[in-house]
DNA sequence: CCCTATTACAAGTCTCAATT
DNA sequence: AATTGAGACTTGTAATAGGG
């Protein structure tokens, strides 16, 4: 099982407000504590005031007390950190527990390509190298994830390099970690962010691969989820 | 004057390069 | 080999500039 503990010794506390897209406000006991945010989503449906979520201490000497790991949205817990899922990835791969990417035999992390970096590449001596990028979400709006959570200039640069790799004869693949388990499909975020929508329409049409996971999340950690479909409409 | 648009800044974590 | 520094990465906020 591919699952990624939490530390120890994390608490709870009360949600008040973000300062900006780095640092919020937290309530423990009626005393203010500053958290770092490890997230650069929007979350305003979920990092509402009087929210829970679920703390852990930040390292000494750094400039918050805390640092936000989860939020508590209709009674669920919903992992925020978004580099989470790219240390979820890596051991998936390392168990070789990802069916579609199974077989290589080197993972090398944030590898260059172009003027991007992918956060994977996959190599083996009998096959084309894939690059795979980990994108973190966590806005689901009825059943439906949707990424991204706001307007996102490098997603679809990232996706346009794909298309690149894909032209070039690697294999290209795009995989969307919903950090939480109330999702029935993954759908791009029109509404939020067209470019990037349309972005990865073209990039499916070009060959890159689309997959996301759902994942089961609790205070105690994540675990990577089943396969969920992924629903690209087309717009033109 | 006011409303919109643009811009600079803040912060934590990671990676890579350079230095000890 | 171990440490350090720079750079990338990201959005909300505030300050500033520009147009009406």
């Amino acid at each position: 099982m591919d699952k990624i503990l939490l530390p120890k010794n994390t608490t709870t506390a009360s949600f008040i407000k973000r300062i900006n897209r780095f640092v919020a406000t937290i309530n423990i006991n009626d005393q203010v504590f500053r958290a770092h945010v490890p997230s650069s989503g929007r979350m305003k449906e979920l990092l509402l005031p009087g929210a829970q979520v679920l703390i852990a201490p930040s390292p000494p000497g750094g400039r918050t007390d805390f640092k936000l790991l989860m939020v508590k949205h209709h009674s669920a817990w919903i992992s925020i950190d978004s580099l989470l899922p790219n240390r979820l990835v890596k051991k998936a791969l390392q168990n070789n527990s990802i069916p579609e990417l199974n077989g290589y035999k080197r993972v090398f992390s944030e590898q260059k390509y172009g003027n991007s970096r992918f956060d994977f590449l996959l190599q083996s001596d009998n096959k084309a190298d894939c690059y795979l990028e980990v994108k973190s979400v966590t806005l689901v709006e009825s059943g439906v994830a949707r990424f991204p959570d706001a307007p996102s200039e490098r997603g679809s640069k990232h996706l346009n390099e794909l298309v690149d790799a894909v032209a070039e004869g690697f294999r290209g693949v795009v995989m969307f970690i919903v950090q939480r388990s109330d999702a029935v499909i993954f759908s791009p975020h029109e509404r939020q962010d067209e470019k990037f929508t349309k972005a990865l329409g073209r990039a499916v049409n070009k060959g890159v691969e689309v997959y996301a996971r759902q994942c089961t999340v609790s205070p105690a950690g994540v675990i990577l989820g089943v396969n969920l479909p992924v629903v690209i409409e087309e717009s033109e």
